[in-house]
DNA sequence: AAAGTCCGCAACCGCTATTTC
DNA sequence: AGAAATAGCGGTTGCGGACTT
């Protein structure tokens, strides 16, 4: 299906926006309100594709912007909220009031994940030589954008491409009739100041047991997830669309697709001791529970 | 003081999902 | 039904300031 660029590139202005413009589109969307952006540029009399100005409305003159460094609590949210969902930065930034994805992924990029990067560098240097492999294999070392692409099939989470969220892959445990949900394990890798001998063990990814239901989630499912009550949501939420292991969809496990369908939310094997709707419900409250007690004690 | 390098951030790019016609 | 338009997302780039040599 072709498409037309969003705009003429002719004759419009690129790169860092003047402060002239930055008055002109905040004055603009102040009467008109936010919205079609395409035509926006011409009517407010700006040299911009609509998509800058969408861009910078959004990333730099909203007025609900928070300015100024991360909090230290913030960069746990982060930190809490990235394992959670991975590289969705929106998703992130939702929870995160006057922060925007950008900043959130760029603040990730520069800060959060090469801290990490380093711990486990350190880490892993301290129990053995260094070994590629062994590197690969550990599910904590959540690569930037700059990484080349075989560092990031270590990552648990991925998306090479931007997609929105419309399927959750959950590995379905083995039958552990008498565990009950626990919920240390919903957080299936070591934060970065847990030890790692903590008792979580990560399972092989390739480990034939972990069986991938591929669940379709229904509009805005996600967002419904993170901010409704878990109790008001139905098991019809989900479709179960069968054995997907094998799925040509989806992929083997240990060796994550990089193909455009790819488009999970990966729960490990060890968040979910119970492969049924209600246990991955109650794990992810327990977590939102986390996140909401860490955003507002009260 | 000048040149080189590093790093953070804003902006851009390419893509998909959704909506509209 | 399907093409086009629009909105939104995450990855990547490049500018400019800070720092080092």
């Amino acid at each position: 299906m072709g498409r037309s660029p969003c705009c003429s590139k002719e004759g419009l202005n690129r790169g860092a926006w003047t402060a002239m413009e930055d008055r002109i589109l905040k004055d603009y969307i102040k009467i008109h309100g936010e919205g079609q952006w395409r035509n926006l540029p011409k009517r407010a009399g700006l040299k911009r594709c609509g998509k800058s100005c969408r861009l910078r409305w959004l990333n730099y003159l909203r007025p609900d912007i928070k300015r100024g460094n991360i909090t230290r609590d913030e960069e746990e949210l982060i930190i809490r909220l990235h394992k959670l969902l991975g590289n969705r930065w929106s998703l992130i930034a939702g929870r995160l009031p006057g922060r925007t994805d950008n900043e959130i992924k760029n603040y990730w990029n520069t800060n959060i994940g090469k801290k990490l990067q380093d711990k486990q560098s350190r880490s892993l240097s301290n129990r053995k030589p260094s070994n590629r492999s062994q590197q690969k294999a550990n599910p904590t070392i959540e690569t930037s954008a700059r990484l080349p692409s075989e560092a990031k099939l270590t990552s648990c989470v991925i998306r090479t491409k931007a997609t929105r969220c419309t399927k959750v892959f959950i590995n379905v445990p083995e039958p552990q009739l008498e565990d009950t949900y626990k919920p240390s394990v919903l957080r299936p890798f070591p934060l970065p100041e847990e030890p790692e001998s903590s008792e979580f063990v990560p399972k092989e990814d390739n480990d034939p047991s972990n069986l991938m239901i591929d669940l379709e989630v229904d509009e805005n499912f996600l967002s419904e997830f993170l901010n409704s009550e878990f109790s008001q949501l139905q098991p019809s939420h989900f479709q179960n669309k069968g054995d997907s292991y094998s799925n040509s969809d989806t992929c083997d496990p240990g060796q994550y697709s990089s193909t455009n369908s790819d488009q999970s939310l990966f729960l490990s094997n060890d968040m979910m001791q119970d492969a049924d709707f209600t246990s991955m419900a109650s794990l992810m409250e327990s977590e939102l529970d986390w996140l909401q007690d860490q955003a507002d004690p009260n």
